[in-house]
DNA sequence: ACCATATCTTACTGACAGTAAATACTGTGG
DNA sequence: CCACAGTATTTACTGTCAGTAAGATATGGT
C-alpha cells in the first residue's frame, strides 16, 4: 500500500534523476507501483504538477522565513528573501523546471495557479503594509504577480546561465525592486 | 512550393485556431503541405517555437516603439511600454502561450532564449543610460531579465484572469518599476 | 467455504513527434 | 520524344507516452 505522499516523494526522486521530462511510468516504477496507481493517488500529469508546485512553494516560503529571520531592516529583508529564493530553486532545479515547464495545452491556468501559490500570500502582506503606511493597497495584487514573475525568470536565468553569486544578484535585484528605475536614467527604453 | 515564411504564417493561423497544443500535422495541413515539409522548412517543434518567438518579439518591440512615440517624460514612456506590451500580447494570446508554453524537456534553454530576445536589447539600453547617468551599468543584464520576467507573468495574469484596464495595470506596474517598494512600507514580506 | 468489495495489474487505445523509404516531378542531353 | 539524374513531396512507418478499461487478485464479513 502506497499513499499519496509516497507517490509524490517518488515523483520528486524520479524528476531529480531523469529531469523534467519524466514519464509517469518512470515515476510509478520509482514508487514501486504501476501507472494506474499514480493516477488513482494524484490524478493526471497536471494534478501532479500542481501538487509538486504546492510543495515547492511551501519550501520557498519556509526558506524565506528563516532567511529573513530576525532582520529588521526591510531592505535587508528583501535581499534575504530574494537570495533564499535563488538558492532554494537552484537546489530543486529539476523540480522547478518540471513545475514551471508543464504541458502546452492548459498553459495559462497551470502557470498562474503555480504563481498564485506565492503571489496571493505576498499580496496580502503588501496590501496590509500599504494600508498601515497610509498608501493605496489596490496595487498589491498586480505587484505581487510582478514580483513573482520577476523572481521566476531571474531564477531560471541564474540557474542555467549566470555565474555570479546569489548574493550579488540578490543585491542587484533588490536595488531595482526597492528603489526602482527612477534613480538612474533620464530616458526610457524604446527597447 | 511553399517557403519557410509561408509555413510560419500557417503555423500562426493554426495556433490561433487550435490553441497552443496544435499538432505539427495540423500546421502542415493549414499550410497545404505534409508534415515532412514543415520539418524541412523550419525544423522540429522547438525550432518552430523559436522562430515564432522571434516574430512575436519583433512585434512587441515595434509596438513599443510606436507607443512611446515622441513622449519625452521617461516615466510616461515606461507606462506606454508596459501598456503596449500588455495589449500586444493579448492580441496574440494563443501565440504567446504557444511560445511561452513549449516543451518540458529543454525548458530552461527555450524559455531563456525567448526571454533573451527582449532582454538583450533592453540590457543594452539600460547599460548605456546608467553609464551616461554616472551609475554602475553592471546591473543592466539582471535588471533586464527582471523586467522581462515581470512583464511575462503580469501579462499572462492579465490576459487570463484580470478584468482591469490595460491602462490602469500599466500605471500600477510602472509605479513599482519606477519608484520601487521603498516608498511604501517599513517592513518586508516574511511572505 | 463463499460471496462482495476494494485494490492492483495487465494490456490496450489513441495521439503525436520525428523519420525512412517510396513516389512524383523537373529539367537536360540524346 | 525519350531516357535519366536529381530533387521535391508524400505515404507509411516507428517509438513513446498519457490515460483508461477490463481482468485478476487479495481482503474481510458471514
Amino acid at each position: 500500500m502506497v499513499n499519496r505522499e509516497h507517490v509524490l516523494d517518488a515523483a520528486e526522486r524520479a524528476i531529480r534523476r531523469e529531469g523534467a521530462g519524466v514519464s509517469i511510468d518512470a515515476i510509478a516504477h520509482e514508487a514501486g507501483v504501476t501507472k494506474p496507481i499514480v493516477y488513482a493517488r494524484v490524478g493526471r500529469r497536471t494534478d501532479l504538477s500542481d501538487a509538486l508546485a504546492q510543495r515547492l512553494a511551501d519550501r520557498l516560503i519556509e526558506a524565506a522565513r528563516t532567511a529573513i529571520g530576525k532582520r529588521r531592516n526591510p531592505r535587508t529583508q528583501l535581499v534575504a528573501l530574494i537570495q533564499s529564493n535563488l538558492e532554494t530553486l537552484a537546489e530543486h532545479r529539476e523540480l522547478f523546471l518540471f513545475v514551471a515547464g508543464g504541458a502546452s495545452e492548459d498553459m495559462p491556468q497551470r502557470t498562474l495557479s503555480l504563481a498564485e501559490r506565492s503571489a496571493i500570500p505576498l499580496a496580502k502582506q503588501l496590501a496590509s503594509w500599504r494600508t498601515t503606511a497610509g498608501l493605496d493597497p489596490s496595487v498589491a495584487v498586480a505587484w505581487s504577480y510582478s514580483i513573482v514573475g520577476l523572481l521566476n525568470l531571474v531564477s531560471m536565468w541564474w540557474i542555467t546561465e549566470s555565474d555570479q553569486s546569489a548574493e550579488q544578484l540578490a543585491e542587484q535585484v533588490t536595488e531595482l525592486l526597492w528603489s526602482g528605475l527612477s534613480g538612474a536614467p533620464p530616458k526610457l527604453p524604446p527597447r
